[in-house]
DNA sequence: TTGAAAGCGCTAACAA
DNA sequence: TTGTTAGCGCTTTCAA
């Protein structure tokens, strides 16, 4: 048997009877073309099987259909709700997306850039404002629309979208006082951009109240789990044994905490108040359930898809360009503290 | 300012004073160029930034860097761990990743695997080996190398890496038998063709025991969950009151499980010893600290890409094509019961 | 070691 | 509505 060459579009247009170009629109755009071109040209191709060669048509459009999507982490769960949004938003169009892992490097970030900006993408993706200013540079002007996303404040490059680290900070510490607790600590790690705008302002808050104490605010550069989570409640349980709450600057810590609580006999929430951030389901579900501040990060991937689709069909057109989803805070059993 | 075009072979051929191909050679095998050509190639490419174009290098080649990953979830945390494995393997080369996500539908992964082969990949990574006719048609005919991964047992299409499910059921069943667990359930969700391989090898081991109960086999469709895990555990005490251990088909429904036992103030590990699957990083650190069954999730999606690249360099140079990685039983306290 | 010529498979621009 | 022509930016082949 001969090792058959994959068909082209000149296959197709000599099997049907017309010229390479009517195969074309009948592909791309078939309401421009005859009804009869358009159903010798759909018989041929299904019969010889045909599918365009993408690199081809990459090369002679300029321009591709790859949507580029760069985030820091790809075991962070909350990537994942990202990634879930932005699949779900671009299944049903013609475009894919490509997913680059900078690993928390600016550096890696940079060079990501660099690479997808080969291939001409359609449009790109980027968790965070904190880009190299090469890197900044790259996407000003990387003839893409560009959508930053999962903070909110500065403004983009192009276009953005995402919520508040500063005002969900907020909401935690307000919570904490508002249930009672007057010797609230911060668990925190990774220490990313948007992790450290969240623990100042949680300092800022607390200082206003009259509660910061610098032995509660616990901090790693590792990335969060739950087994960080328990080590960090234990340094700040040894640091500062009184401490009646704690903010877990991500669920996973929070679960830490609860475990490590448990193991130390110490009842949530009378004696420790835990307030978990992100709400990923797990929360929910742990017993006691824990309070949580929910992010929108399936919206956000979503929204930043119909951001980008729309500035592709049409530039310039989208007017809202900063987008803030909002977030809020889901009270459960961890804070519910008995007066 | 001049809308200025990206920069061509062209451009640094002429600046440099060579021909386009030696700017080509120059740059994917430098040791073809004299020393003289290498570097007055080199200063004209940093000079003006050229990178090269990748579909026009795609389409006069007839092959890409392009590994596609095809994968059935980005939410599970099994695969987010075969990711991290996979890009971990493939950063320090010249290849990239793209993800397709199946969402467990075969006819997803069917037409993923199509629009993959549309660009040329230089491999392709495919979890399971539960592909449809076609789309098994599709990878034989690939014109690459292909691994399938996460499974172990059936002869590959091409390679495969992976583990046995049968092997990792039986460890389970067996270890809660040797606890001296006598009233042994199982939970089980999404009911994917690994899930229900390990379902039916418990199942069997608990038969030739003749402790096997119907009762107490609880599954759902539903995707695996901390919440489903919880409702699993309570229709399975629903059901089965006297239920003293549990194999939970995976990590997330062996904490809802603990969970649903705390808040019934059963007792782990005496009233209900609990198993997971995965062995992912939370189970160590739950309180109790969770059985599981460890997984090399990591290892798979590192072992994947190390095959493809040395069946890519060297095509059936690779001897060892069907690669079981094993699983191994963590005993923890979940199952540590007093005699 | 270097280069000239041809062409990968498609689409843009224009013409009929 | 359809077709012709030219070319996208690179690599392959072959020759020098």
């Amino acid at each position: 048997m001969k090792p058959k060459r994959r068909p082209t579009l000149d296959d197709v247009a000599s099997l049907s009877g017309v010229s390479a170009i009517t195969v074309s629109r009948t592909i791309r755009s078939p309401e421009k073309v005859s009804e009869r071109s358009r159903l010798k040209v759909q018989a041929a191709i299904e019969k010889l099987g045909y599918t365009p060669d993408l690199a081809a048509s990459a090369l002679a459009s300029k321009s591709t259909n790859v949507i580029g999507l760069l985030v820091p982490s790809l075991t962070n769960n909350v990537f994942a709700d990202v990634l879930r949004g932005v699949y779900d938003a671009v299944e049903t169009t013609r475009y894919f997306v490509q997913i680059g892992n900078s690993r928390y490097s600016a550096l890696k970030e940079e060079a990501l850039i660099r690479v997808f900006l080969r291939q001409k993408p359609a449009g790109l993706i980027v968790a965070g404002f904190d880009q190299t200013d090469p890197a900044l540079n790259l996407l000003e002007t990387a003839g893409c629309p560009v959508v930053q996303i999962m903070d909110f404040g500065r403004p983009p490059v192009d276009m953005a979208v995402g919520f508040r680290h500063d005002a969900a900070a907020r909401l935690a510490a307000r919570h904490l006082l508002e249930c009672g607790y007057r010797r609230p600590g911060i668990l925190a790690a990774r220490m990313d951009p948007r992790t450290q705008s969240r623990l100042q302002v949680f300092r800022e808050v607390c200082a206003e109240a009259g509660v910061l104490d610098e032995r509660r605010v616990v901090t790693t550069p590792h990335a969060s789990s739950v087994g960080v989570g328990r080590q960090l409640l234990e340094l700040l349980l040894t640091q500062a044994p009184d401490t009646d709450a704690v903010f877990c600057n991500n669920d996973d810590l929070a679960i830490g905490a609860l475990m490590e609580a448990h193991r130390r006999n110490l009842h949530v929430p009378e004696d420790l108040g835990i307030c978990g951030f992100n709400d990923l389901e797990m929360t929910r579900n742990m017993f006691p359930s824990l309070t949580s501040i929910a992010t929108p990060r399936f919206e956000v991937g979503r929204r930043a898809v119909e951001m980008l689709l729309a500035e592709i069909e049409a530039p310039d057109s989208v007017a809202e360009r900063n987008v803030d989803l909002g977030v809020s805070l889901i009270a459960r059993d961890s804070t519910r503290r008995p007066r």
